[in-house]
DNA sequence: TGTACATCAGTGAACGCGCGTTCACTGATGTAC
DNA sequence: TGTACATCAGTGAACGCGCGTTCACTGATGTAC
């Protein structure tokens, strides 16, 4: 019994993966139920033994986003080490590989200006997942000394999402690199990240 | 004759007035050809007289609604003032006005994160408008003696646009309120504006 | 150990619906004489 | 000025298709005795 029960889990956890990677993709709208469950190696009636419906589904797969976003927050970051975390965060954030993995990458900037537009509890679930990327930045500019940490906090967030998505939408690569280059080095300079990591 | 060929012109810009308002608030899947053309007051198969296809339709939409993304700009700046002109751009840009007005507010803000997929021709037309968007910040920071107008530029369009898109998706208004007033802060306090216009 | 049975994850046909697109048509308007 | 005709913006029925969802079913697995 649980091993059926851990199988069924598997299989959910399986539908959420590749939920939560075509949705950064595609969409929220731009994977269907069928294909979704056709990409996990199963037939699209089973779909409902695992969620209520569509609805449900979008919501649990953007938890499922969150979850690499926390663990993309954790890699970087270092108790006792607030500025080397946040040029680590910074560099690999506004990085051509993050650009690039939009898949895998960070749902805020996958989904920034559609997250309005969600189902109630998908967006919910966005705003659950981007008060805690703004609460970790937060914490280490509390490190810091910072000022004042919440409106820093929120004010890098902004800047890192907005600049990541808007570097996805330009098709020149010269260009679209140059975005993410000059929020790197504008962020690290207004945080006076920069002095410190040159002189390491 | 030419009274014929403006009366068709007008029916097509009725059509992309409500395009580019349904697709700022609903996203660029979110209105059908159908849906659309019961909006503009006709049926759906006078659509292919306008327009080629459905990504031509969102092309020429996109387009539409930078020109209202133009008007705005001009509306706050005044050449000879860049100082005022950016205070006036930064505090009706992330204003409660313009976080509730999102089907004639800023494309970038309602559109960034989807830009990427959007029909190539589409993605074109944002990628332009773009490029405006920032080259007139840019003016503003030449005229004001920058010492990197473009890196500076690009990263005020970037928070701009993430805090905008963000403070849509926080369903608490007081929250919401409180992301575009961070970065209001934060951007005239990074650009030396703060001083100023208390002074005045 | 071996047979009978219950459970339940997953299957696949079928549903009603809205999508983008085509096309034969209508009927108002502007022109020719 | 009045009639005949051409133009063409807009109509609405029809198409094939993919969508989300339902449901009777199958068949592998785990349990009871």
């Amino acid at each position: 019994m649980p091993e059926e029960s851990t199988h069924k889990q598997r299989t959910r956890a399986r539908i959420l993966d590749v939920a939560a990677s075509a949705m950064r993709e595609h969409g929220h709208q731009g994977i269907g139920v069928a294909n979704l469950m056709k990409r996990a190696g199963l037939t699209h009636g089973g779909f409902y033994a695992h969620f209520k419906d569509r609805d449900d589904l979008v919501a649990a797969a953007v938890e499922r986003m969150f979850e690499d976003s926390k663990a993309m927050l954790a890699r970087h970051f270092r108790s006792g080490d607030p500025r080397g975390s946040l040029i680590r965060l910074i560099d690999y954030y506004l990085s051509d590989d993050h650009r690039r993995k939009i898949a895998t990458g960070c749902p805020a900037a996958a989904l920034g200006s559609e997250a309005a537009r969600l189902p109630a509890a998908g967006r919910e679930q966005f705003e659950v997942g981007l008060a805690h990327f703004r609460s970790v930045i937060r914490g280490a500019l509390v490190e810091l000394g910072s000022d004042h940490p919440d409106a820093a906090a929120s004010s890098i967030v902004a800047e890192m999402v907005g600049a990541l998505a808007l570097s996805r939408a330009i098709a020149d690569e010269t260009e679209s690199r140059a975005v993410l280059q000059r929020s790197r080095e504008q962020l690290k300079q207004r945080l006076g990240l920069l002095e410190q990591s040159d002189g390491n």
